[in-house]
RNA sequence: UCCCCCGUAGCUCAGCGGUAGAGCGGGCGGCUGUUAACCGCUAGGUCGUAGGUUCGAAUCCUACCGGGGGAGCCA
């Protein structure tokens, strides 16, 4: 087998070349067939490498000492190609290389391999996650996805924001946000017991330790020394959720800001959003042009109008009122100190506004204790600064809120939620000793990658999902 | 966890009480600077699993398993 020193080139660089280089010398590219076409006189096949969403064209002919070879390939074989770029005889593509050897690196038995050169389910694929990074969908996914992770630690690096790394393995709560997947080292078959129950005290972290739900907790730490932090990082739930929105490990972006109130937060998730569809757009125009075709013909429409213009911003005492107006015919009650059912996010943001819609200021029977109380409330009416951004087709993208800075109302809440404060004491802490006005919020990562992909469930934006009866990768 | 729908060839599906089908993919052959090429031939199935009803079950019933959609919880 010919063996070269040149270096592979990326099927992305050659596409984006302006024009052919001088001098045209052999160069070397690899990939996986994506699809053979060939004949009595020439044959062509399709490599991808992963770098771009386009395949690059090979043309073998009959003068190449490979052509017997290349009469073999089948979808799914991995090769190595030397040859010389030239632009394309054909239509559909602008380049093609013209083969002088073409090296077969791992073959792929056509009976056996799953994957064929023709549009599978997303169901079917979803047994394939090991495969699926290799058709468009799944290649277009990634990249968008990678591009947007970048794009988030791109925007708040540009602001000065630190990124900060918060622990998986946590022994809090972070306020019930849903149930936690215990981490032990115990027997769980012969866990030692004390007093009729198990002894906790012999675990790893000599008490019951869990995965993460949020970095919220950790971060409001480091907000109230650093002033400008995020975190981005895996979460866990161990909900028993079964829906096209959920899994039980997803990624969670979290900034925390301090000298910063609600307002100020609802700018920064504003800008911060339309700073990552427009880097999405812009970075992965091949990509998103794929899904704008294939998934939601009014992506990159949606997507555009969402960096051009600004959120609807209104109370959720103003959004009770616009929904108890609008003539609609709800599943759920729509009366205030209820929460908003997902049909009423997709009212508000979908009909009414027609755009993203940042809720603020809801009941403080309905929140979290940590978040800030509003003053000049009445009694029965009182709120929080809380906001959540509802999106179209996925509803809640983002919640966050005012912390409560004050101690003796952070007390308070607590009491009224039942919460043991021992456990708390460091995060009381915080408001014992410079407790500064501060503000954050979580995005859900996979939920915006769905938006702005537009595809329809949650398990096809991450390489891995996890959901509850499915761990096979 | 609740409600609804679906499990038939490698994939996508039809068949819905009476001898298991199509398209695509695969194999073989042909043809062509082709574009998920095209043309011909061909192989391929314990109809999710286990019970039940029936002379007879892919088809009707029950349970379980798996998948999907919606809801709740939320991000």
């Amino acid at each position: 087998m010919p063996t070269t020193k040149r270096p592979r080139t990326r099927i992305k660089d050659l596409l984006a070349l302006e024009q052919l280089p001088v001098p045209n010398d052999p160069l070397v590219v690899m990939g996986w067939v994506k699809t053979v076409r060939s004949s009595g006189a020439v044959a062509f096949v399709q490599i991808n490498d992963g770098s771009a969403f386009a395949d690059l064209q090979i043309v073998v002919d009959a003068n190449c000492p490979d052509y017997a070879l290349v009469q073999r390939l089948t979808t799914g074989c991995s090769v190595r190609v030397t040859g010389i770029l030239q632009e394309s005889l054909g239509r559909g593509q602008r380049y093609e290389i013209l083969a002088d050897a073409v090296a077969l690196l791992g073959d792929a038995d056509p009976e056996e391999y799953p994957l064929q050169k023709k549009r599978h389910t997303l169901e079917f694929l979803r047994e394939l996650a090991h495969l699926r990074p290799r058709t468009n969908t799944f290649g277009a996914m990634a990249r968008v996805r990678n591009a947007m992770a970048f794009g988030i630690h791109q925007f708040f690096q540009q602001r000065g924001f630190l990124y900060v790394q918060t622990p998986i393995i946590t022994a809090s709560d972070a306020e019930g946000a849903g149930a936690m997947f215990r981490v032990t080292t115990l027997n769980i078959n012969d866990p030692p017991t004390r007093n009729g129950g198990i002894d906790d005290g012999q675990d790893f972290f000599g008490r019951p330790a869990f995965l993460t739900v949020s970095g919220q907790l950790e971060a409001e730490i480091f907000a109230q020394s650093m002033a400008d932090v995020y975190t981005f990082g895996p979460t866990f739930r161990a909900e028993n959720s079964n829906t096209s929105r959920h899994l039980a490990e997803f990624w969670m972006v979290e900034p925390e800001v301090a000298f910063c109130d609600l307002d100020g937060l609802a700018d920064l998730a504003e800008d911060f959003l339309r700073h990552i569809f427009a880097h999405a757009l812009q970075s992965c125009p091949d990509d998103m042009a794929f899904f704008n075709r294939f998934y939601d013909k009014e992506l990159i429409a949606t997507l555009e109008s969402i960096v051009a213009a600004d959120f609807e911003r209104m109370t959720y005492t103003e959004a009770i009122a616009a929904l108890q107006s609008s003539g609609e015919r709800f599943e759920f009650p729509v009366e205030w100190g209820l929460d908003l059912q997902s049909e009423h996010e997709r009212y508000l943001t979908e009909r009414k506004v027609g755009k993203p819609v940042i809720v603020t200021d809801y009941p403080s029977s309905i929140k979290a204790f940590y978040m800030r109380l509003n003053e000049d409330t009445p009694a029965h009416r009182q709120t929080v600064r809380a906001m959540d951004v509802l999106v179209p087709r996925i509803g809640e993208i983002i919640g966050g809120s005012q912390r409560e800075e004050r101690l003796n109302i952070l007390q308070s809440r607590m009491a009224e939620a039942g919460l043991d404060q021992a456990p708390y004491w460091w995060y009381l802490d915080l408001r014992r000793y410079g407790t500064a006005p501060h503000a954050g919020f979580g995005l859900g990562f996979e939920r915006t990658v769905q938006f702005a992909t537009g595809m329809q469930n949650i398990r096809d934006v991450i390489a891995f999902p996890r959901t509850p009866r499915n761990a096979e990768f």
